[in-house]
RNA sequence: CGGGGCGUGGCUCAGCCCGGUAGAGCGCUCGGUUCGGGACCGAGAGGUCGGAAGUUCAAAUCUUCUCGCCCCGACCA
């Protein structure tokens, strides 16, 4: 592809919007153009990447056996009526205002209202379906480019199988099929469990990528392997236990003590003593929840307990009607009304315990949670800290931020139940299928690549899914000495079967050609200049490394054909 | 949704506090020189200062409302 013949507005200054490495590259490189917050038209360059991106996990879906579809994106609002999921998705789900029509956020009720019209036999399945489509969600705020966005490309795939064997089975078959998706599209990345929110079902994983601007965090061991999304993670942490002196509950005045911390300073008290009291609703009931000292209670491990949809802390005023004070002089005993309550796992029957007073200005020591209050239930709900030690191994936990770049889930009946998409078994018996549900985010596989490598001066591709595999950069054009050789080696590349960017832009200085090239970043640059065609050679430049390699004039399809099959290995 | 910031030519920004002829750099067009790391000289084009209302003799500048974008938080398969 000739420049002066293709659309790649390239900018030299940093777009201000843009915060992180791959959404500022993205703007420069002329890949993407903001239209409105969260939605992006992807221009010539970055589309052709997209493309290669969708090329990769088609050919890994299929070989996985997966048929794709292409399923619509405007969906009647009754069929998500059907699993409440309606409700479920919220305001993050589009309406349209004059139709009783939805945008798609993902696509589990369309696949099982085929699904339950089509598939009536255990003998029908298991299938995978999946497709690449446009995806609508109402993010709240977008950010971080095309990391999270409004509209986006996903590829969903779907399974159905007649056993729990069988959806382990696809399931295995979707992790193996990623794990070589991301490899083949250069991204180092790792694997965790994870909650399955709004999803539902028994079991998920998600595939991260390790990033500053990565909105999760996960918690790991590389040497025991444990790896979780902080969501879910749990540590071997010590219980707090029971001390041996059990004495009556005692009201003291603390009337300088608001938080956690000012009980520790002002009385010595042991912070895992403390027993921390947050009043929460769950589904619009209220909750009074005991956590150890300053352990930070997870919210989404508390909707896991509850099964709620949605959990918030109290505003002030309700927790003064519930309970009799203001938040920090909150505890178990002498409540003002009557509150379902639940505790962490890690004061489970603890005593000497210490906690507010529903009184301002006043805690009970020498609590026993088992004695004096009205605990229902131990979950674990706390969130695990960096250094606390894993739940396999005992060792020493990381925790990272990460961006989240696929996700499978092993979604069970969830859908086919509510649905009513069923199948008959060898003996007759009616069952619901059973389904997995398995995501990537296209354009985050993008954005992820550009984070992962890019340097002062623009982005690094990987061969794999570069725009062109390469890149030539005819000096002065317009001297018929370059010009000659720079419409050969465009020629006979193209032929060799490689794609070119050739920069064939006249009077441009070199410098500027230069910068433009390690914008675009093609992972091999041949530079044709006098300089060395003189001696019959090009520069051959190799865009990661830095690495040059003087290249006789007849060598340069076979030198570039070597370095872009070298360059575009990848381990699977 | 809460807090903060910003909207001035295609891009990056100054001007606003203290009202009085709309600016710079880059980019773009034309001419010439230059040509291996974002060249130089000369001549040009290009802006309802996000929008509306108000105050004023006079508003980019002050007031109110509104729209948009970004950041932090809340939220998020």
């Amino acid at each position: 592809m000739r420049l002066t013949q293709y659309f790649i507005p390239t900018l030299k200054e940093i777009p201000a919007d843009a915060v992180i490495p791959s959404h500022q590259l993205m703007l420069r490189a002329g890949m993407i153009r903001l239209l409105g917050a969260g939605i992006y038209s992807f221009l010539p360059l970055g589309y052709r990447v997209l493309k290669k991106v969708e090329t990769i996990i088609r050919e890994e879906m299929d070989a996985i056996g997966g048929m794709e579809f292409h399923l619509p994106a405007l969906n009647p609002k009754d069929v998500w009526e059907e699993t409440g999921r309606v409700e479920a998705f919220g305001d993050t789900m589009f309406h349209l205002k004059n139709r009783e029509l939805v945008l798609a956020p993902t696509h589990e009720e369309i696949i099982t209202s085929i699904a339950r019209s089509f598939v009536r036999s255990y003998r029908d399945m298991p299938q995978i379906w999946y497709q690449i489509q446009t995806k609508f969600r109402n993010e709240p705020r977008p950010k971080s480019g095309v990391i999270r966005s409004r509209q986006f490309t996903m590829k969903d795939a779907y399974s159905l199988d007649n056993s729990p064997e069988g959806l382990d089975a696809s399931y295995d078959k979707h992790v193996e099929a990623y794990k070589r998706i991301y490899s083949r599209c250069g991204l180092k990345f790792f694997i965790v469990g994870a909650s399955s929110g709004a999803m539902g079902g028994s079991g998920s994983q998600e595939f991260m990528v390790e990033s500053d601007a990565g909105e999760d965090l996960c918690a790991f061991n590389m040497e025991t392997g444990y790896a979780a999304n902080i969501e879910i993670a749990s540590s071997k942490i010590e219980p707090v236990g029971r001390l041996d002196e059990n004495p009556d509950a005692e009201k003291f005045a603390t009337p300088d003590a608001r938080t956690i911390d000012d009980l520790i300073e002002q009385f010595s008290i042991p912070d895992e003593r403390c027993a921390k009291s947050l009043v929460y609703f769950a589904d619009g009931e209220p909750y009074l929840i005991f956590m150890a000292g300053n352990d930070q209670l997870n919210e989404e491990k508390l909707k896991t307990a509850l099964g709620a949809i949605e959990v918030r802390p109290a505003h002030d005023e309700e927790l003064a009607g519930i309970t009799g004070a203001d938040s920090g002089s909150i505890g178990p005993i002498n409540l003002k009304s009557k509150i379902k309550q639940i505790a962490d796992v890690r004061i489970q029957n603890a005593n000497g315990m210490v906690s507010g007073a529903n009184e301002n200005g006043f805690h009970y020591k020498n609590i026993d949670l088992d004695r004096d209050a009205d605990i229902s239930a131990y979950h674990d709900l706390r969130t695990v800290l960096e250094g606390e030690p894993d739940p396999v191994g005992g060792k020493p936990l990381s925790v990272k931020k990460a961006i989240e770049v696929g996700h499978v889930f092993k979604l069970g009946t969830k859908y086919s139940d509510s649905m009513k998409a069923l199948f008959l078994d060898d003996k007759g018996e009616e069952h619901p299928i059973i389904m997995g549900s398995y995501g990537i985010g296209v354009e985050r596989i993008v954005a992820c690549h550009i984070e992962q490598r890019h340097d002062k001066d623009g982005i690094m591709w990987h061969p794999s899914i570069a725009p062109f595999q390469i890149q030539i950069t005819a000096l002065k054009y317009e001297s018929d000495v370059t010009r000659e050789h720079a419409d050969r080696f465009y020629n006979e590349l193209t032929e060799a079967g490689l794609e070119v960017l050739f920069d064939d832009r006249e009077g441009v200085s070199p410098g500027f050609k230069f910068k433009d090239a390690d914008l675009l970043g093609m992972p091999v640059n041949v530079i044709v200049g006098e300089k060395h065609l003189k001696d019959g050679n090009v520069e051959i430049k190799i865009r990661e490394t830095g690495e040059r390699k003087i290249t006789p004039i007849d060598d340069v399809a076979a030198v570039c054909k070597q370095l872009v099959d070298e360059l575009g290995k990848v381990e699977l």
